[in-house]
RNA sequence: GCCGGGAUGCCCGAGCGGCCAAAGGGAGCAGACUGUAAAUCUGCCGGCAAUGCCUUCGGAGGUUCGAAUCCUUCUCCCGGCACCA
């Protein structure tokens, strides 16, 4: 196969770790298709640019005609992972599970290929296991291999409670894989210790025992945590456009090689010089991160929703404009007009009191002139814009 | 089961009878600066049309002129020890 050398450069673009590493290319070579694993716990609604680091690579499968077997963790949600996690997970119920589920699949189908691939739920198993099954499973690991998964060793060493439910977690996404066959499995820095768990349980049923695959961790919009939706530094593969282009805008320069090479697809050599340009003082980051705005917008909402993006995103931030589309609200029949309560009734802020500072501080503005008053006539805002802070307007209608 | 420690605002955390809407930090918001960002500086950060008033310190009672602070009780969490057909 001529493709062998081209088909393994591409796979292994950005991968933080390959288990074991000389695997992939013999298997490669042999030419079988693989049965590449994802698996996701639908424990938040939306997916964001971090989940889509790993479905993309997913995706880069597929399109070497590999099958993806993407099992949606229906079963384990409710016991809950806790990879990296210092304390014991809240677990939620199925109802919230199968709302996520359906959320979650339909924002991956934009990421993903429709052929060749797999959708299953683990439950489709794992509710099944007896007890008999479970110990069979149980008796497969021990207590100190468990204790190698660092989070968990830590929090034995700190004495800090570890239930033994939580140790099932690792066991059930092992078990996952031996129940698809999986040849390779794919998953986040964080999974692969987990993603290791499904190798060893895979040859102790007597399988060929799975290759483990793990991308960086993308850092969230803050610049520090990995992205996260409940750290709420996310981009989400839905966010719309002028959205999207603006969240990119707002992450901190140092972030952006990281950003081109996982969450976009422009070729390595290109970020490479974006970045040698960057270091060499001859590009401008502005320039850079605009660029990088776009080809994310790009990769979501298509070629022609970039520029639009961008050109709203110009207008509100570059010019201190007006976006096109302002909600609009009516005003109360008073007159004069107390603005705070006019801006916690449209949610601008959050009370009346929370308005009175705002003005104060200079936030309010009625079509880009700064309020010095809480009142103001009315016929002085009927049709106009009030705009508190940066991004937030709302039309005047009488 | 026994012994001990704990529950404070979005989070962490001080307070231990009045000076407490509650220190400090983080997060967040706003303003200045900028590249839009970061960094930095400044201000804000329970509610109320407001020099005051109202609701907050796990729940319910009580003591007191006065309680986040003291007492009783309940709920929950944590640690240690014991026990384990």
């Amino acid at each position: 196969m001529a493709d062998d050398g081209r088909q393994l450069t591409d796979l292994m673009r950005g991968v933080d770790t390959l288990a074991p590493e000389s695997e992939l290319a013999d298997r490669l070579a042999a030419g079988d298709p693989l049965r590449v694993k994802l698996g996701l716990d639908p424990t938040a609604p939306n997916v964001t640019l971090g989940w889509a680091v790993v479905l993309r690579k997913l995706r880069q499968f597929q399109e070497w005609g590999h099958t993806a077997v993407l099992i949606v963790g229906d079963f384990t949600a409710q016991v809950g992972d806790p990879s990296g996690k210092s304390e014991t997970r809240r677990r939620l119920s199925e109802d919230e599970v199968r709302g996520y589920a359906e959320a979650v699949l339909a924002e991956f189908e934009k990421v993903l290929l429709p052929e060749p691939l797999e959708v299953r739920y683990n439950s489709e198993w794992l509710a099944d296991l007896d007890m008999a099954d479970v110990l069979e499973l149980t008796s497969k690991v021990t207590v100190a291999q468990m204790l190698e998964r660092d989070d968990f060793r830590k929090r034995f060493t700190d004495q800090r409670p570890i239930s033994v439910m939580e140790f099932m977690y690792p066991l059930l996404q092992g078990y996952d894989s031996v129940a698809v066959k999986a040849d390779i499995e794919l998953g986040g820095a964080d999974q692969l210790w987990n993603l290791m768990m499904g190798r060893v349980l895979q040859e102790r049923y007597g399988l060929r025992p799975q290759m483990a695959l793990t991308m960086p961790l993308l850092i969230g919009t803050d610049g520090e945590q990995k992205m996260s939706q409940s750290l709420d530094n996310y981009i989400g593969v839905s966010d719309e456009p002028a959205d999207m282009f603006g969240k990119v805008m707002s992450i901190p320069d140092h972030l952006m090689g990281q950003w081109f090479e996982l969450a976009t697809g422009v070729p390595t050599e290109e970020i490479e010089a974006l970045m040698a340009a960057l270091d060499a003082g001859t590009a401008h980051p502005g320039e850079t991160k605009r660029r990088l705005g776009r080809e994310i917008v790009k990769l979501y909402h298509g070629l022609e929703a970039a520029p639009a993006a961008e050109a709203a995103f110009d207008q509100v931030f570059r010019q201190g404009g007006v976006p096109d589309d302002v909600a609009s609200i009516h005003l109360p029949a008073d007159d004069p007009v107390w603005l705070p309560a006019v801006m916690a009734d449209a949610g601008l802020v959050s009370s009346n009191s929370e308005g009175r500072r705002m003005v104060s501080q200079g936030a309010v503005k009625v079509d880009g002139v700064r309020l010095e008053d809480e009142t103001c006539a009315r016929s002085d805002l009927v049709g106009r814009v009030l705009q508190v802070g940066k991004r937030r307007f709302v039309r005047l209608d009488g």
